[in-house]
DNA sequence: GTGTCATTTCGATAATATTCGAATTATGGA
DNA sequence: TCCATAATTCGAATATTATCGAAATGACAC
């Protein structure tokens, strides 16, 4: 990932309506969310909810696919891991700069208190 | 951490010089780099130098410490792990949605090729 | 103090983004 | 076909942000 393109991301992210719908997607999972249901859960005129998801669509966080007469919007988890992988990427000269993330959990085994490692 | 100081960081960053600093900080390690060397390895003139350095440091992004003339910026690493946390919490209903960021070494351990785990 | 260098602040211009009601398009059922 | 609903696009006002030369500030040496 380019530079260009990590900050578009960060960028699509960094408003408040935006990045509480991304968050809504991620909690949401692969299933995700029609764009009624999120312009209502988050209380956004149905206009205002169009016009974020367009931006967070063509960036590609999230992707839309229409069923019936919704479309469902889900999070792409893909591009949120390369996007992190870029932020962190050569960082902290060896240290161990990220102890929070490290014991977050990101592949299904829940290890939320680490006690040693 | 909540949405809107997360999202006040992740518009920081969302723009190309401000991720070019955070990204060298972020390499630099602890230790940093003053605003010149700054303003000299990414080719910007010093003041929009000092402009983008102010954002990120009224952010909590960076630090600055005056050391005789030079003043050393650094990236602060907590910041940048609670914003990841604050990302990827609750995310993808239990499945492993981010395999590049768990793969990658956030403790000072290689483990870039996971065999297993 | 005076000079020098590192850095910031000022300021005016220019560019870009946000908001959301109203109109429009798309889909499917009766 | 006609209606209802889901979602987007339009459009125009409003607000925010970026750029960077020039001037000002801060720190130190002599």
């Amino acid at each position: 990932m380019e530079i260009k393109d990590a900050a578009q991301l960060l960028s699509a992210l960094g408003h408040d309506a935006r990045l509480s719908i991304f968050r809504l997607l991620v909690e949401a999972g692969p299933a995700g969310l029609n764009a009624g249901a999120i312009s209502d859960a988050l209380a956004m005129p149905p206009a205002s909810a169009s016009f974020h998801l367009a931006h967070l669509s063509r960036v590609g966080l999230i992707q839309g696919q229409r069923a019936h007469r919704f479309i469902h919007y889900s999070a792409n988890f893909s591009s949120m891991d390369a996007l992190i992988v870029f932020l962190t990427r050569n960082c902290c000269q060896g240290e161990a700069c990220l102890p929070l993330t490290a014991a977050c959990d990101t592949r299904g085994t829940r290890r939320v208190h680490m006690t040693g490692d």
